[in-house]
DNA sequence: TTTGGCTGCCC
DNA sequence: ATTCTGC
DNA sequence: GCAGAATGGGCAGCCAAA
């Protein structure tokens, strides 16, 4: 099992040393148990000839189309990484499905073990993104490893970059200049995915050279357009138009071609879209595709919502809000809906999972676990259902003191388990007072010890997703207000439930605003509670508005300014409160007043060396 | 033991 | 987080 | 309006070099 290619120069066109491509070789009966011909070589040539045929329609596809390798054979990482290469040249979005559903069709014909890998890869990840496993690989690692591969210095590299703009393309271009005895073995999607893992796992002294090596490893076996692609995916940076909702989207509707048993349900009009949905929607309520995928693959499409629900422990996408201008447009797109005004504090999310072990796990707005971070709010919540009101008060507790574990929160006896939405600030204790989030910030971020905390922060509740085991995600928000105001009971400074009113008047509502502001907070989200009012995880949803005050005029933190000098360049635009335009039209606006002096009058720091003047407007 | 580059994750 | 773009 | 890509500020944590 050689391989004649010894030597080659690259990339692009089919390397030949094997001038006659077996085409027949595709069309041997499946039945052959003879050991496969031909050098891996041929087949990539085949494979680069067939891979075309993922773009036909799904319906005219048929997963033995394209795939040259024997069932239950790895598949190769080059059939994934000609995938991505057929996608990359095209920019529609449902011919774009296609390809990945056909491609995802074919793994299931051959080697349908290898169908959770081929998703992660896919999906560009090594693992769900709350089991906290990170590749720790950034661009001037993998410099440093390309630059090895190909005996180059890393400046040679780093120039390249620079000059091509796309490290994978640098990798294409230059093939390892490694001497081998003999070529490694081609590469699988497996073997690619299990070395990412292992990459992830790496930590501790010497862990860098460690990933390095890995990803030499890899780059040495590489062929063809996979050099691009692992690079490309080892900085997490596909850049193809193809992310994940198009992958969950494909994995719908490959699963309604792969259905042998069962039907969609009568009702359904369009099978291929409903399942694109079915998959999106379990996806954001359960995010972890080694469960997905393999119910997917054995109880199809139609039954995934039963086998992957809401799981406590796992976090849900975080509902998210649309920005909008102004009170007024929040009256307009809401009248004759009844919704809710709520302070949006400027904080961290959190997404507050207790389970009936009386285990406790913290999520962040991204999925990430933040257990560890808040040792101060486990503690907190992790404390067994406390006492009523009224008697823990005269229990001799200290509610003052600086002993946190002592400042409960308060559930009702009956809470056995839930999940909250909350924010958590930084907050001052003592002058009672919100902190801002450069503060927070500051924190320690892991395994965090409750004694060497040194910013505290304060709960502030607005959402319960789940209670002593009902998942509350479809009902309305009225009523998820209700089981949260029902279950909890606040404690300033501590676990508060989020400032909100209940109003349609416009008046009302921007005093309401201007008192966010002068809290502390950022602004207001306005959600309906009646109507469209379920919790839609991972959505931003037209039922939650975020209205922030960096939209609104005259809250006290404007100034007055007239320009009389300024800079060149190209400083930072984002964050200025321009738009792009309309700092292109102060900037012309400006260019006619410049003169060549400053007025007598302008008074200027030595130091400062404007590069312009101007006259005062 | 300290420093600084690098990476990931908050917004 | 925001902004831009193609569909 | 959606999905994807590209962008910014600023911090802690990790690791290797100084």
């Amino acid at each position: 099992k050689h391989d004649p290619e010894v030597s080659s120069d690259g990339i692009g066109k089919p390397i030949n040393d094997s001038p006659k491509p077996n085409l027949d070789e595709a069309k041997k009966p499946p039945d052959s148990k003879k050991v496969k011909v031909g050098s891996a070589s041929e087949r990539n040539v085949e494979m680069k000839g067939k891979i075309r045929l993922l773009k036909k329609k799904p319906a005219d596809f048929d997963p033995n189309m394209v795939a040259c390798w024997e069932k239950g054979e790895r598949v190769p990482f080059l059939f994934l990484s000609l995938a991505f290469d057929l996608i990359s040249n095209e920019t529609g979005r449902i011919v774009i499905t296609d390809i990945v559903c056909n491609m995802l069709r074919t793994v299931i014909a051959t080697t349908p073990d290898d169908l959770v890998a081929t998703v992660y890869l896919a999906a560009n990840k090594v693992a769900p993104a709350h089991e906290g496993l990170e590749l720790g690989i950034g661009d001037a690692s993998i410099i440093k490893a390309l630059a090895e591969a190909c005996g180059r210095t890393e400046s040679q590299v780093k120039s390249q970059y620079k000059d091509k703009g796309d490290l994978g393309l640098v990798a294409q271009a230059s093939r390892s200049s490694q001497s081998m005895m003999r070529k490694p073995d081609p590469l699988t999607v497996i073997k690619v995915f299990d070395t990412f893992r292992l990459i992830a796992k790496e930590s501790g002294k010497d862990s860098q050279e460690k990933k390095k090596n890995r990803i030499k490893s890899l780059l040495v076996a590489a062929t063809d357009c996979e050099p691009q692609y692992l690079i490309r995916l080892l900085q997490t940076k596909l850049r193809i138009g193809f992310s994940e909702q198009t992958l969950l989207a494909a994995l719908g509707q490959a699963a309604v071609y792969n259905e042998q048993h069962s039907k969609p349900p009568p009702n359904v009009q369009s099978p291929l879209e409903e399942a694109a949905k079915i998959v999106k929607q379990v996806f954001s309520i359960l995010p972890v595709y080694d469960k997905i995928v393999p119910a997917l693959l054995t109880g199809g499409v139609w039954d995934l919502p039963k086998s992957c629900g809401f799981t406590p422990g796992v976090p849900v996408g975080p509902m998210l809000a649309k920005p909008t201008k102004g009170v007024a447009e929040i009256i307009n797109k809401f009248q004759d809906i009844d919704f809710i005004c709520e302070y949006k504090y400027d904080g961290e999310r959190a997404q507050i999972h207790y389970m009936e072990n009386g285990s406790v796990e913290i999520y962040s707005r991204n999925a990430e676990c933040n257990t560890g971070k808040f040792p101060d709010v486990v503690a907190a919540i992790s404390r067994l259902p406390s006492p009523p009101l009224h008697q823990a008060k005269h229990t001799g507790q200290n509610f003052s003191s600086e002993s946190f574990l002592t400042m409960p929160v308060r559930k009702k006896s009956s809470v056995k388990s839930f999940v909250l939405d909350c924010e958590l600030v930084a907050y001052d204790r003592v002058q009672k007072k919100i902190l801002p989030f450069q503060i927070l910030i500051t924190r320690a971020r892991k395994n965090v010890v409750v004694s060497e905390i040194k910013v505290d922060v304060c709960i502030f509740a607005f959402d319960i997703l789940y209670l002593n085991g009902q998942p509350l995600l479809h009902e309305q928000l009225k009523v998820r207000k209700e089981r949260l105001y029902d279950s909890f009971e606040e404690e300033p400074g501590f676990f508060q439930f989020a400032t909100a009113l209940t109003s349609n008047d416009l008046e009302e509502i921007q005093t309401f605003l201007n008192s966010a502001v002068s809290s502390s907070c950022e602004g207001l989200i306005i959600k309906t509670l009646d109507r469209d009012a379920t919790y839609e995880p991972s959505k931003r949803s037209l039922n939650w508005l975020k209205l922030k005050k960096d939209y609104m005029e005259s809250i006290g933190d404007t100034l007055d300014l007239v320009p009389i000098a300024a800079f060149h360049g190209r400083g930072k635009r984002t964050g200025t409160g321009f738009s792009e335009a309309e700092l292109e039209e102060r900037s012309a606006s400006l260019r006619s007043k410049v003169i060549p002096e400053p007025k007598s009058y302008y008074r200027c720091s030595e130091m400062m060396k404007p590069d312009v003047w101007f006259e005062t407007t």
